[in-house]
DNA sequence: AGAAGTGATGTCAGAAGCTGTCATAACTTC
DNA sequence: GAAGTTATGACAGCTTCTGACATCACTTCT
C-alpha cells in the first residue's frame, strides 16, 4: 500500500491505450502520454522499461500462473495434459478482459515492432514452460515441441476469439485446438 | 551491377556482425558499424532502416522462394504436404549458412528485442504462406494453423540444428518434426 | 510536535536511434 | 562534353532512453 505509487502507473497505461487508439502508436510520444497521465516523461520509464512495455507489462503476471499450474499438478498425468491444463488456465484467466484485449490487439497488429514484442514476450513463456515441463521429469524435445505448437495454436485460437462474435470461449476453442491439429495432420500425410 | 552500391551494404553487414559479435549488441553504435565500413551512419540507415534490419536484410529474399514452391507445386496435394515441401525446401536453401547463422543466432539471443524481430519477421510469412495456401484452393482455418504450428516446429528444430553436433541436417529434423508432433499429441489424450 | 527517513516525482543533461533536406561527387549515357 | 542518375556526405532536428541530483509528500520514531 504505498503512498501515490501504482495509481500514476495506471493513469500511464491508460493515457497510452487512449492515445495509442486515437493518434496511432508512433504519433503518440512518451511526452504525450505522460503529460496526459499528469506526470514527466521521465516518470514514465520509471515506471515502464520502455515505450513498448506499456501495452505488455500486465502480462507479466502471467507467466506465474501457468507455471503454478505445472507445479502443483497432483498425479501421474502426460506432458500434453499438463500443456493443455496451462493453455485452459490462461484462457480462463484473460477471458473477462475481451474487449480491452481486443482494443490493444488492434494497436498491436498496427505495428510489426510491437507483434514481434508480443512474440518475444510469448517466446520466453514458452521457453519456462517447456523447462517447467522437463523439470516435471518429461523428454526434452518433447516439451519444446509441446510447448512450441501449444502457444502458437493459443495465439491463432485467441486471435480467432478476439474477432469472432459467435461467444463460444477462448477456453472452449483452446480445448479443441489439439484436436484440430490432429485433423491437419491425418490429412498431411494423405498423399 | 551498380557502381559502388552493395559493396557499401555488403561492408555494413559484415562490419555490423564482426561488432555485434566482439562489443555486444547494444554496445556497438551504428556510427561504430558506419565507420567500421568507411561510410557514414547516414548511409548506414538508407540501406537498412532500422539497426536491428542490418542482421535480418538477408531473410528478406527467403520469402518468394517459399511462395514459389506453393505457387509451382503440380498434381493435387494436401496443404499439409505443400507445407512440408515449403519447410524443407527452407531448410534446404538455408543449411550451407549453419556456421554464419549460428553466429547470428547467439546474437539475436542476446537481446530480447532482436528475438522479437526475427519472430515478428517469421509472423510475416505465416501469414503470406497461410494466404497463399487459401489462394490454392484450401481452407482459411487450417490453413492458419497448419502454418502457424509449421513455422513453430520449425523454428525450434532450426534452434536444435544449430546447437547440435550430430551432424543431422536441418532438412531431415524438420521431416521428421510433423511425426514428432502427432506422437506427443497421442500421447497427450492418453489420461 | 518535531526530526529523520523513505519513496515518488521533477529537472537537467546527454547519448543514441532515426529522418528530412540539400549539396556534391562519381559515374553513365547520349 | 552536357545532361542525368545515384551513392554519399553534411547538417539539423526529433524521439527514445539513461544517469545524477534535487525536492516534495508522507510516514515513523522519539
Amino acid at each position: 500500500m504505498p503512498r501515490w505509487p501504482e495509481d500514476s502507473r495506471r493513469r500511464l497505461v491508460d493515457a497510452a491505450l487512449v492515445l495509442f487508439d486515437k493518434d496511432g502508436y508512433t504519433a503518440t510520444t512518451v511526452d504525450d502520454i505522460a503529460a496526459r497521465a499528469g506526470v514527466t516523461a521521465r516518470t514514465f520509464f520509471r515506471y515502464f522499461p520502455d515505450k513498448d512495455e506499456v501495452l505488455f507489462a500486465d502480462d507479466d503476471e502471467l507467466l506465474p500462473l501457468m507455471l503454478d499450474t505445472i507445479a502443483t499438478s497432483t498425479g501421474p498425468v502426460s506432458a500434453g495434459v499438463l500443456m493443455d491444463q496451462v493453455l485452459v488456465g490462461l484462457a480462463q484467466t484473460i477471458e473477462p478482459a475481451r474487449v480491452s484485449l481486443r482494443r490493444r490487439q488492434q494497436i498491436i497488429d498496427s505495428e510489426l515492432s510491437l507483434t514481434g514484442r508480443e512474440l518475444a514476450k510469448q517466446a520466453r513463456w514458452q521457453k519456462e514452460i517447456a523447462a517447467a515441463l522437463v523439470s516435471r521429469g518429461f523428454e526434452a524435445t518433447a516439451s519444446a515441441v509441446l510447448s512450441s505448437i501449444g502457444f502458437a495454436l493459443f495465439r491463432s485460437q485467441m486471435l480467432e476469439w478476439l474477432e469472432a462474435e459467435d461467444g463460444v470461449s477462448l477456453a472452449d476453442r483452446v480445448k479443441r485446438a489439439l484436436p484440430k491439429v490432429r485433423t491437419v495432420l491425418d490429412e498431411s500425410t494423405n498423399r
